[in-house]
RNA sequence: GGGCGCGUAGCUCAGUUGGAUAGAGCAUCAGCCUUCUAAGCUGAGGGUCGCAGGUUCGAUCCCUGCCGCGCCUACCA
């Protein structure tokens, strides 16, 4: 309810000015660094000062002694050098927010593709694939809550180099076959196998350059999709897919579709792609120097105020396409500017019924779904691909595509390293140089990282010995429940505090945390709440009980009033939060929430309360807090385990 | 060389389009379980916001320069 009168008061208070000072000006509202100064406080005076040559204070005092009364708003005043502070109607706000009312949720114009996960299918997923999964799921949440309708991506890069080391791997160094693989496959852990071979395969590159080889050959095999290195590919990469939504799933990450890059060379979205960009002469057929014989992108096109930028090969000389461009067609066709669309399979089906499906190259068996097409696409990619998304987007513009250009959002994060210590606990040896680092990058090729199955496996056993020595009667499956709900919130947590462009050192003891600043304690928030409302029984109808009067009342008591605000931010955070982008904003605010339910829960004991109305009163602010944390977690993907 | 990002308490990080006394967690120290779960709560200590200029009534925030760190800058993906 927050939102709409802040709007109102927004408006209202422009509106005034503009009248007033014949000046237009957004008027924004602040909550102000003490309480006792009010709900909000409005700068106004200070933008005004300067426009108006006047003192702050002044122009805010006769903003105060004119401005028109405003629902919902009790008393207006002058504070420091020029705020204006602004104190609300408690009683009628408190009843508000007891009557039960439907605040529309805006529906937005047209979908929202978010493409987030993107894991090489060549090895098991690893910290740093968590950052972007449970970055990009959140955002999702989030959109999601806020009304708008999403389309999930996961791009498979199933043909790439790194699924090619693999097969490399098999074939070359361990001289299996497709049948020995496939025993593999169901044995268990077959990433976690992968693993350990593609840093055996990195290793032997850089002893032995000349087996380099081995890799532009199999990649050529895989292209072509014949023989039997294009049939290891495939085995490889199918089912490591599968072990990456399985390891997604277990932190309740859910996909709508798998677009793959074996169905775009297939179906030749390049080539509908590279007509458009040539007979638009987005790229030209370079003649001299060192590019000489590759379709280029000139460097203008991504970078304006450089001429001399180098510009980007796009098709290399002899004919194949870069990554960037099969990335400008998928970029096309995610906002449905490709006159292509792929043909999907049912890949599988979640527990909560929700299918998803992959691309495939043929009309046959195709079940009658389409995806693509979106109005505004953010894709979920690391900031060192910055350079690649500039070119994708500068592809569009060239295409004349500006729209599409403007609404083409790189939902750039920093990587996840390791800290030293955390090395040091894994036994992997640091070179001196690297010790002196703040932090040592993952790095795939040397195996050095950690896998996010063992981590969430390890959070599971340590938040399982936590749960099972406070709540010995509960089964062994109940135990399992909880300490499943409390290792992945203390993981999607952890992923989700640091803001976006802030680089993640891994630390063991920091992530395994439970107290502190992380998920268990506001899962703890949430769990009190519920058992409250469990020994309280049958709730009394509230509406009817709190009355606006009971409720002024009620509300003198300046520590209850801050309660009820506390409950009362949630969709005013998560407007700001989906505007800066910054999932971050959202788990701080799930935090603060749980602080302040902290101190209800110290100062308030509801169910001793005798009087009636207060009992009635303390018992729907702990509804409230209970709701306020369950809908904030949900969107941040965490659970409330039944007990903790 | 160029581009992007970062530098805030011992450590890890927030800091809401420039605003009131710069915040939180961890760690340290001192307290609080016969009272709805102590994964909690209360309190204390701890800061030249990298440095130097500039703009402004006002700068952690904007501009310039410098120092330090990271990433990117492939006919790899």
């Amino acid at each position: 309810m927050l939102p709409q009168l802040e709007s109102r008061i927004s408006s209202a208070v422009s509106q005034h000015i503009l009248i007033r000072y014949g000046v237009e000006i957004p008027v924004t509202l602040e909550q102000p660094r003490q309480a006792s100064f009010g709900e909000f406080a409005i700068p106004a005076a200070f933008q005004l000062a300067r426009q108006l040559k006047k003192a702050p204070r002044a122009i805010a005092e006769e903003l105060v002694a004119e401005l028109p009364a405003i629902a919902g708003v009790k008393t207006l005043e002058v504070a420091g050098g020029g705020y204006i502070n602004l104190r609300l109607d408690r009683g009628a706000l408190a009843f508000a927010a007891v009557s039960p009312g439907q605040s529309a949720g805006a529906a937005g114009d047209g979908k929202v593709i978010v493409e987030h996960t993107n894991i090489n299918p060549n090895k098991a997923a690893h910290i740093g694939h968590l950052r972007n999964a449970i970055l990009g799921d959140t955002f999702v949440r989030m959109l999601r809550a806020s009304g708008q309708r999403v389309e999930v991506q996961n791009y498979i890069d199933n043909t790439g180099v790194q699924v090619a080391d693999v097969v490399v791997g098999f074939h070359y160094l361990d001289g299996k076959k497709p049948e020995d693989v496939r025993a593999l496959i169901s044995a268990e852990k077959f990433d976690f196998y992968c693993w350990d071979l593609y840093a055996k395969i990195s290793q032997h590159y850089k002893d032995n350059p000349d087996s380099l080889q081995w890799r532009r050959d199999t990649l050529h095999a895989i292209e072509a999709g014949q023989g039997e290195l294009a049939e290891l590919g495939r085995l490889v990469a199918d089912a490591i897919v599968e072990c990456h939504m399985n390891t997604m799933w277990r932190l309740g990450i859910q996909y709508d579709v798998l677009p793959r890059e074996s169905e775009i060379l297939h179906l030749k979205f390049w080539a509908s792609a590279f007509e458009q960009l040539k007979e638009r002469k987005a790229i030209y057929l370079e003649t001299e120097g060192k590019n000489a014989g590759c379709w280029v992108m000139p460097g203008s096109a991504f970078d304006e105020n450089r001429e001399d930028q180098d510009s980007k090969v796009i098709v290399r000389s002899n004919g194949t396409v870069t990554y960037v461009g099969k990335d400008i067609a998928y970029q096309m066709w995610k906002f449905g500017l490709l006159g292509k669309d792929f043909y999907y399979q049912p890949f599988r089906t979640y527990a909560d019924g929700h299918p998803v499906f992959v691309s495939t190259a043929t009309a046959e068996g195709a079940a009658p779904v389409s995806f693509g097409g979106g109005r505004k696409v953010f894709n979920v990619i690391d900031s060192r691909q910055s350079y690649l998304q500039d070119v994708v987007v500068a592809g569009l513009k060239a295409l004349n595509y500006h729209e599409q250009a403007a609404n083409s959002i790189h939902f750039s994060y920093e990587m996840v390293a390791m800290s030293p210590r955390a090395c040091v606990e894994l036994g992997i040896e640091l070179s001196a140089e690297d010790q002196a680092r703040p932090y040592v990058e993952v790095s795939g090729r040397k195996g050095l990282g950690v896998k996010a199955d063992d981590l969430i496996d390890k959070l599971i056993d340590s938040a399982l010995a936590e749960v099972a020595s406070r709540n010995e009667d509960k089964t062994a499956d109940e135990q399992f429940d909880a300490a499943s709900a409390i290792a992945i919130g203390a993981l999607r947590y952890f992923m989700l505090k640091f803001t976006r462009n802030t680089v993640i050192a891994f630390d063991f003891q920091e992530a395994l945390s439970f107290t502190g600043e992380t998920g268990p304690y506001v899962q703890y928030g949430a769990v009190r709440a519920g058992k409250i409302l469990q020994k309280a029984g049958a709730l009394p109808d509230f509406a009817q009980v709190l009355t606006p009067a009971v409720c002024a009342a009620l509300l003198e008591d300046e520590a209850l009033w801050q309660h009820l605000l506390a409950v009362s931010r949630t969709g005013q955070t998560l407007n700001s939060a989906l505007a800066a982008g910054e999932p971050a904003q959202m788990a701080r605010f799930a935090f603060q929430l749980a602080q302040q339910y902290s101190s209800f829960y110290r100062d308030y004991p509801v169910i001793q309360e005798t009087g009636a109305e207060k009992r009635a009163f303390l018992l729907w602010l702990t509804a409230q807090y209970r709701a306020q944390l369950e809908q904030t977690l949900g969107m941040l993907g965490i659970t409330v385990p039944a007990f903790m």
